[in-house]
RNA sequence: GCGAUCGUAGCUCAGUUGGUUAGAGCGCCGGCUUGUGGUGCCGGAGGUCGUGGGUUCGAGACCCAUCGGUCGCCCCA
């Protein structure tokens, strides 16, 4: 029987990197609460029409990176390439339009064919936060300053830095749009293959080529600020003097452009030079025209997405708490005790293991690799003077171990309540690193 | 879609200019040792050397194809 491969693209994530992706997502549960972002839920698939008309028909997105597939009624789905199109979708046929403007924030998978890489995934996960029904720059400020106290939440925000453009309203966006392509046509010739493609398709991503044949045209490329109305340089100078109020540091970033078609006004991206070619942890803007796409009024609305397995990198290694308590059974007739007492702790609401198969050395091994604040070991010996004990419990916690707490409620609780003793029986030492107490109980 | 690079035990890797029964460390299992015990010693399980062809007297090592991983281009979080 030969085992099935997973898909390209897809991971398992276990151990301590899972441990990061865990604390990325909680952080950002916790973070959105502070700006009572309100959760949403939403399908992983949608009929494919709903990121076709959004996203802008010729993005690469859509022509060539949507798992797309036909359903037994012959109807083209899609899995979502992305957040902002489902959830305009959702706003729409829910009519949410009642909660306007209504904050969401949302995270899970996200589907997109591509060759994998540093980063980058076929099965990606995003975290993703909007302002749907908000024309105001505050938004736009609010939604910034939540992903920059995000980020430096995670402890990730050195060397990140926040990259913000505009792309001014319709108008003003198509203004630019037409002098680029006017002033690469005039070069096109010099230009690398690339871009002459990009030429027709997508003249703005010119802007941010790496190929060196390009980039000697870029200093003199026209500028969008020559090409702003009095109305959208006011709106960027609202969300520039918003960020600076909070604290938020920015960067000027004349030449970046978003991806996709959607985007007006705010557009910025929170970058690194530390994921390799993947530098953008954070991504988004103001994306006014969208819900008209899909049939919608004219909604204007924010948001961002970020790259959970991105961020994750930047977060390292992420080790959960130590174990609270390991019991280890040394005597299996006394099996039971350790069941009564890992209820016991648990319920507690302390973290326990119990280690009660191997060989009694093997147990121990055990126990020091799982490197618990404190050992409990379930014992028969009958070793004391007049032989009258049948049950020892003994723990050592480790000499640093400032959990008074813990320690109480193990010497107190638990040892008067089920052993029915009197308290410590004078047996106290040290042991390498470990403060070794020792109780036993009598018959 | 394009390019580079890699693919040997569960994991990390060694395997000399192609030459007898493919190795180590870690991990796992067992035994002994250690009188509070992540030590030490002994033993064990586990590999069709990604897969399929080819060259050769002989290939894990060379060639071709294919699959997969990694990194980069395009694009994007």
């Amino acid at each position: 029987m030969e085992t099935p491969q997973a898909i390209r693209g897809t991971q398992d994530i276990f151990g301590a990197e899972a441990e990061a992706f865990a604390h990325v997502v909680e952080t950002f549960e916790r973070v959105r609460k502070l700006y009572r972002f309100r959760r949403a839920e939403m399908p992983v698939f949608e009929k494919t029409a709903v990121f076709s008309r959004s996203l802008g028909e010729t993005t690469d997105v859509v022509s060539k990176e949507m798992y797309s597939f036909l359903d037994r009624g012959d109807e083209s789905l899609t899995l979502r390439p992305e957040f902002t199109a489902g959830i305009a979708r959702a706003y729409l046929t829910n009519g949410w339009q009642q909660h306007a403007p209504l904050k969401l924030a949302t995270h899970g998978p996200l589907f997109r064919y591509e060759r994998p890489q540093k980063g980058r995934y076929r099965q990606f996960h995003q975290l993703d936060a909007e302002i749907i029904g908000a024309a105001e720059p505050q938004a736009d400020v609010e939604l910034l300053v939540m992903a920059d106290q995000l980020l430096k939440e995670l402890g990730v925000s050195d060397g990140v830095t926040l990259m913000l453009n505009t792309l001014g309203d319709g108008a003003s966006r198509e203004a630019w749009r037409a002098a680029l392509v006017d002033y690469f046509r005039g070069q096109r010739e010099a230009l690398s293959e690339d871009s002459q493609e990009r030429l027709e398709r997508n003249p703005l991503r010119i802007l941010d080529s790496k190929d060196a044949r390009d980039k000697v045209f870029l200093a003199d490329a026209p500028k969008i600020d020559d090409y702003l109305n009095g109305e959208a340089q006011e709106f960027f100078g609202r969300v520039t003097s918003g960020l600076d109020a909070a604290g938020v540091e920015w960067t000027r970033a004349p030449s970046l452009v978003r991806g996709l078609d959607y985007y007006r006004h705010t557009a910025f991206e929170f970058v690194t030079d530390r994921l390799g070619a993947q530098g953008t942890v954070l991504g988004g803007g103001r994306y006014d025209g969208l819900i008209e796409t899909l049939g919608g009024a004219h909604t204007p609305a924010v948001g961002w997405a970020a790259g959970i397995e991105r961020l994750a990198m930047l977060v390292g290694e992420w080790h959960p708490l130590p174990t609270e308590v390991v019991i280890v059974l040394e005597a299996d007739s006394l099996v039971v005790v350790t069941n009564y007492l890992a209820a016991k702790i648990r319920r507690r609401g302390y973290s326990c293991e119990v280690v009660s198969s191997g060989s009694v050395n093997k147990r121990f091994e055990k126990s020091k690799k799982l490197n618990p604040l404190v050992t409990v070991i379930i014992d028969d010996k009958v070793d004391s003077i007049d032989g009258d004990f049948n049950a020892r419990f003994k723990y050592s916690a480790n000499v640093d171990c400032d959990r008074p707490d813990l320690m109480k409620y193990l010497t107190e609780e638990l040892e008067r309540k089920y052993f029915q003793n009197d308290g410590y029986d004078g047996d106290y030492f040290a042991s390498g690193q470990d403060m070794v107490f020792s109780f036993e109980s009598s018959r």
